[in-house]
DNA sequence: TTTAGCAGTGTCAATAGAAAACTGCTAATT
DNA sequence: AATTAGCAGTTTTCTATTGACACTGCTAAA
């Protein structure tokens, strides 16, 4: 247990750190309690012992280790309340009532990432508690065909066929409509499932060439479960402007991973408040971290994710995140 | 114009800058050519007043000047072939029939990309040739509704509306009804104007709330339009292994310019050969060369073009394109 | 418990010198 | 007239050294 000095000793070296990215000295802390620097040493002494601080080399001035951190957004940290011309701009964009949900959420995210300079990411909804709606399909020039798969939330999945010339248009109808009569309604996840059992041997008694046709639809089904949700980002490059980010390795790692985007099993864990994972925990570089939180606007869910050095500031960007999920999609209905 | 030496030494100064990054001395020259060093250096001298060549500092040695790779491509580069490897590993993308022709040009582009070592990207047929195959209304729960705009060539784009409560959903299906009566062939770049003079009169004699409803597809339409193509990355950070781009500012740069892809207006310029635009001609960077081509696929066109340092392979990049364009894509049918 | 004071340790910027890598030019050679 | 050897001159790069600086840890005193 730490006492109340060193308490905010730890405070003062993360908040320090953060706006510098300097190893903080005894000295500079001794200005703001009334002690020596000398006391303030013994303390940071103590401080690393319980590996809340670390060091550079022998004589650095001390900066908060991950765990130190950890510390800091558990137990000092208090969310910093927005300035109200940052509020007013989010605030325009979410009563902009010309745009639609998508854009709204593209937009707010771009917003966001503007007052934090950090990257912003919106991850939709899972598809995986959708429902289909429809396939459908329709023929184009020559022996091309659209095949489009539509959930009940609204999720489109398209793709363009070549047919084969020996498969007629009749074919392609009477698979849809098979395809339509027995799984509409169907959970996505489950639909593979049935796809294979029921709906499988069914068509193949009344399709002559059905292989090709129930390959089609079985992917696209599966693509759309895969690619599990959007995700959009803003402000991908942001984190090139910190100091920490100046080594051409680490910027292509994080890069790439953010193309992958691996890390986002990280987001759909279930909670409801706002979660903050640093470094390592992060899942994508021991020197970032992730803010983040689910929000619900009329029934559609998401997270906005915010990523930014561990060196991040923590409290603006927590505000932030209490506002958005409170005065915008806030209702916490689980 | 250029005697058969100073030519043959420009590509040797090329062609060696291009694998080593490092300028190259007339001593290194001198081996090949079975003359002194102090001749070539004289001869190095005429190249550079033709700007042909470039010197960092007074001691150093030469490299290629933009307008030395200019004349390298355009009178001296051979096309190199590819191995046969290489060949298989497209070929056996082009060749799987499950994939449809999405997946198997993002496919091709990921195998380029790796083949090269540089950035790829396709550039799909812009929409602008695209005529209007139909329009439609999906009723969602509650309030909302997915409408599409779908085109003759397979484009789709798709919103999710949340309609006012005053709309009624006869409404909506009027308008669509209207819609499709009334535009459906037009081509994608004419309808705005059609929509505007020829159709919205119609609608709002016909339908109650028709604003919002009119302004939701009057949009989908530009957005279509705007968007006029869709571009798939493949190694998008592949130009970071260059030793050239160690600055962080220079790559975001790059990757901002990237993500709005200003520069493939440059893609878009009618020419059925290989194209190299290099450095300041790339419209990205100075520092990155762009090489491209048509394809055509059973109708579909297309661009690749694939993006790398202005010291970039180009008889190993043109070889390749070459081979695409004449064994997958190259009917030459303007 | 706290503090003053100091020795010890590592960083950083500046400086200097020497080696290396080339070129341009001149004068001799073919 | 074209080529070449040779050398002076230029710039980069590497290494070493230095002194100033910024801290810390420890000791001994308050």
């Amino acid at each position: 247990m730490l006492t109340e000095r060193q308490k905010e000793i730890l405070k003062y070296i993360v908040e320090e750190y953060i706006k510098t990215a300097k190893p903080v000295s005894s000295n500079k802390i001794c200005n703001k309690l009334n002690c020596s620097s000398a006391t303030i040493r013994n303390e940071m002494v103590i401080l690393e012992d319980y590996h809340l601080l670390e060091k550079n080399h022998f004589a650095s001035g001390r900066q908060p280790s991950e765990e130190g951190y950890r510390y800091y957004v558990n137990n000092l940290m208090q969310p910093k309340n927005m300035s109200g011309e940052d509020m007013l701009k989010l605030q325009t964009i979410f009563h902009n009532s010309t745009l639609d949900l998508n854009d709204t959420i593209k937009k707010s995210i771009e917003i966001v990432s503007e007052i934090t300079n950090y990257t912003t990411l919106v991850l939709g909804k899972s598809a995986q508690d959708n429902r289909l709606k429809k396939v459908e399909t329709i023929p184009l020039e020559a022996n091309k065909v659209l095949t489009m798969v539509i959930t009940d939330k609204g999720f489109v999945e398209h793709k363009t066929l070549n047919l084969p010339l020996t498969i007629s248009t009749e074919e392609v109808k009477k698979t849809v409509d098979l395809i339509n009569k027995l799984v509409v309604g169907t959970p996505l996840d489950e639909i593979s499932e049935k796809l294979e059992y029921s709906v499988k041997p069914i068509i193949a008694k009344y399709v002559k060439q059905h292989e090709i046709l129930y390959n089609t639809f079985y992917d696209a089904f599966n693509e759309i479960n895969h690619k599990n949700s959007d995700v959009h980002f803003a402000g991908k490059t942001k984190f090139l402007n910190q100091p920490e980010f100046n080594d051409i390795d680490k910027v292509k790692d994080i890069l790439n991973k953010f193309d992958n985007i691996s890390f986002v099993d990280k987001m759909t864990e279930d909670d409801n408040g706002v979660n903050i994972y640093i470094g390592s925990d992060s899942d994508i570089s021991d020197d970032l971290s992730i803010v983040k939180t689910k929000y619900n606007i009329d029934g559609d869910e998401g997270t906005i994710a915010i990523i930014g050095p561990k060196r991040m500031e923590y409290d603006k960007v927590v505000g932030l995140l209490d506002y958005i999920k409170q005065n915008i999609g806030g209702q916490d209905e689980n």
